[in-house]
DNA sequence: CCTCTCGATGAATCCATCT
DNA sequence: AAGATGGATTCATCGAGAG
């Protein structure tokens, strides 16, 4: 099993991916959604809009989430076309977003070329009540597949929701960190000893998930920080793994 | 509390209700989805098309679900936008879909002029597995508001995810028929004694709920075996809860 | 009345075969 | 070649009935 982070736009890396060389393709890109208005969603960074002002910590702040839907509807639509380019017949695609973003995410990963074959809740335990409304439990992770999805050796088969809080106090180094538990679930649909490819490395959880799944990993992230941080956790869960 | 059964086809029916009328629009449509090929969504029954091969129980078929995609979203938009001219400002509008139609129906809420305001998923435990691939466990309630949402007297605080299996043998009346206990949860939005309108009443489930939780409630039916179904347990539910 | 076992079921879907 | 048809499948859950 090998890893590998490139640092860099994932417009601008993933063209240089050679085709039809990946399992699955996990992507949980900048949602561009969260602010309340549309003045808001484009002049502030992620950090404002994620973060509560009351929230103690202070994590680096990432950069992309500036489109309106419209855009980011296009944007995504020409990151999963590569990505479909870059991905084996029969493999899956997984797409994070938030509830939002579920429509333009279903819509750019159809026009890009996959087929949409179902919607996974990823339930957070502890997420905020919200007065006089349902509380916003869940994000979405959106499946998808390349053509008919390949047929697993030793058949699998996989929940149909996923649970699990984000990590929280030290284990924490991304505002938008998924839980490595929740990866390891979604990865299982990559066939054992597959590849996958994350356009939207942030701090590497999927790679720590793939790495110890017995699966390689082809990482990009753009931003300088986090792209060492990942390459920090990666070397770690490999040491580990193989030990 | 008080409660009525209009036998009808819901475009024809809602028209005849007056302005401002409602607290909360509940809307079960068909889904128009399922099927193998675009010829059977359109073509087949709504019993051939969800009712699985070996499946036991013999319930009644129901019409209207044989509208492709983009009518789907279109039809949808103008029922919603008669239950907003219904509904009084402030009033919120739950509608249930699988996964498939919920970018559509999301379209048709906006469309019809409600505000969306989040997805509530309901799982159901007893769900098919589905070989190298995730289970499809969930169906979702979309939740919109006509304006900013009415600030209840005493603040309610509402889950983000509903679980509950379809009733099962003597109590299961519908082919698509929805746990009351679901039900119960959703109707909470509705102020205390105000008013449901449910568009697509089925047996009645809704209205049971409402019933039970202390709300009025319109229903619209147009199979006549079901709006007979639906008055049966409304009358019943009424005398239990008076008792 | 509680616990346990047994059997039935699912707002399907996959796949090979046929038209 | 594309679409239609028919049969097989899977397990957590729940109800019924037994102990």
């Amino acid at each position: 099993m090998t890893w590998q982070i490139h640092r860099g736009d994932a417009l601008a890396v993933l063209p240089t991916i050679p085709n039809g060389s990946v399992d699955l393709v996990l992507a949980d890109p900048p949602y561009n959604s969260g602010g309340r208005t549309a003045g808001e969603r484009v002049g502030s960074t992620a950090r404002d809009k994620y973060v509560s002002t009351d929230a103690g910590h202070t994590l680096a702040d990432f950069a992309g989430d500036n489109r309106d839907q419209r855009s980011y509807t296009y944007w995504l639509s020409l990151i999963l076309s590569e990505c479909l380019r870059i991905a084996r017949p029969g493999a899956s695609c997984l797409v994070f977003c938030d509830w939002r973003q579920a429509p333009a995410t279903s819509d750019a990963l159809q026009v890009a070329g996959w087929t949409w074959r179902g919607i996974i809740p990823w339930r957070k335990p502890i997420s905020r009540p919200q007065r006089d409304g349902f509380k916003r439990e869940c994000e979405y992770v959106l499946w998808a597949s390349h053509g008919t999805p390949v047929r697993h050796e030793t058949p699998i088969y996989l929940p149909g929701l996923v649970e699990g809080s984000q990590p929280r106090g030290a284990a924490r180094v991304h505002i938008t960190q998924k839980p490595v538990g929740i990866l390891r679930q979604l990865i299982r649909v990559c066939p054992a000893g597959g590849t996958v490819l994350d356009p939207f490395a942030g701090s590497g959880s999927a790679g720590v998930a793939a790495i110890e799944g017995g699966r390689s990993y082809i990482g990009i992230e753009n931003t300088a920080h986090y792209a060492e941080v990942a390459r920090g956790r990666l070397a770690q869960a490999a040491k580990e793994t193989s030990a």
